[in-house]
DNA sequence: CGTCCCCTTGAATGAAGTCAATACGCGTGG
DNA sequence: CCACGCGTATTGACTTCATTCAAGGGGACG
């Protein structure tokens, strides 16, 4: 089950076969299958290990006091949660299966032992750790001057990479399991707005999305259109794209 | 001059004097003086050494190709850059001075050998770095869901609790030396909107802000109007708040 | 067959942006 | 010393993008 954490850290450098197995390992201790909407850590909590997003998709989110709710991230198969978060008193926020999802722990102990046996294992966690802050100061740039339409059509571009760089693309297609009252809350725009950006979307004869699944025609006119550059996803040098 | 350094390190967990000397002498590697609006770091770079910043505020940047900025992250003494950023690539976004600053470099090599020789330090580097990350989610949530007035309330809040947190609040006063068109950038509002909610913001007597300096005068209402809550900060038990 | 969730669409409203003009302080150079 | 330019702050009028409110439709599931 760890097939896609490892192809997720092969993006950053080549694993030995010692390297992979000790992944396979870490990664068959304390699974859980989650439901959707099931939340697997919630805010306040005290950390326990560091989740690794074995299959299916995850979010992690923010509330209000308010009841307002922000989705602050996504976890797609092979991500992880923020390596050594229980040097944290508690956390500060929550996480929700979006799909049936298979999440391991890997303990303090199983992190530390993994990183001393093997330095390419411990620099390709601070790559995963590294690349999660780009993403975020990337939405952070995203909410704070795109507009809806480039905010919808760089999170689609993002997600399509994502996906891709660890085999969950066919060629233009991919799993899109989120409603958009979910987007909505992850791109800070009304769910009713966000339906009329993917009208418009539609119309431009951009995306296909229906039955979660998204169909991107055009890559290259969305990412220009969304301004998006993948370089701050650091994928490997094809760029998480098929192989030649 | 890590002075500021060691308080914000002592906000999770007590340093030994050891401890303190050797982020001493390492903070005195590779010191560097920068300028207002210089850069320090620039996207696309080649990542050198973590950035330590001992005085004056930076600021994390990214530019859109359109020429549209957008500041993702505030410095202030005693912060430091992304650890082990060196593991990228590239860097994917650009550092610039806000104010005079002095920032040192901690070199690859200084990191291993303090995290080896300090296991304390190790841990507060890792805390360092998830606070960092928690910040960045914050203001996602901000961006996505808080209005004009509560986002500019929620960044006053936090830049508050921060500088205080390193000695750098007296009572209800710290320093903001950025522009309206800088919060503007900060907050993904315009900077004529800025203006009118600061406007705002003083006709309600919670605050004044002039000649680069902040006064709050009510804080706890401050915090309210911002729907603010310190914890993502994960700042010491008394909230980095004066001790009794 | 009803209920619930999700998607869709229209119309009215509202928050923030844009454009434009003015004012102020500061440094620079004539 | 004063004129000028420049960056920053302020204010008004108008526009635009996105929200809110409301209603209806479709599919899944009990």
């Amino acid at each position: 089950m760890a097939t896609f954490l490892i192809r997720r850290l092969e993006q950053f450098a080549k694993l030995s076969v010692d390297d992979k197995d000790v992944l396979r390992v870490a990664a068959a201790q304390r699974v859980r299958r989650v439901a959707p909407r099931e939340d697997i850590v919630h805010e306040g909590d005290k950390p326990r290990g560091v989740s690794v997003f074995l299959d299916g998709w995850a979010c992690r989110y923010k509330t209000l006091e308010d009841g307002r709710r922000q989705i602050i991230a996504y976890f797609v198969p092979g991500d992880m949660g923020d390596l050594y978060n229980f040097v944290l008193r508690e956390m500060d926020h929550s996480i929700a299966a979006l799909t049936p999802l298979t999440v391991a722990e890997f303990s303090r102990e199983t992190l530390d032992e993994m990183t001393a046996r093997s330095p390419r294992i411990g620099q390709a966690f601070w790559w995963e750790t590294l690349v999660f802050a780009s993403i975020q100061r990337e939405w952070t740039v995203s909410l704070g001057l795109r507009t809806a339409l480039e905010r919808i059509s760089h999170l689609l571009c993002e997600l399509f990479f994502r996906l891709r760089a660890v085999g969950l693309a066919d060629n233009d297609t991919c799993e899109l399991p989120v409603t958009q009252v979910d987007l909505g809350e992850t791109v800070g725009l009304s769910s009713v707005h966000v339906n009329r950006t993917l009208q418009e979307l539609r119309a431009s004869g951009l995306i296909t999305l229906r039955d979660r699944t998204l169909i991107i025609h055009d890559l290259d006119a969305l990412q220009t259109i969304a301004l998006f550059n993948p370089s701050y996803l650091h994928l490997g040098p094809q760029g998480g794209g098929p192989a030649l």
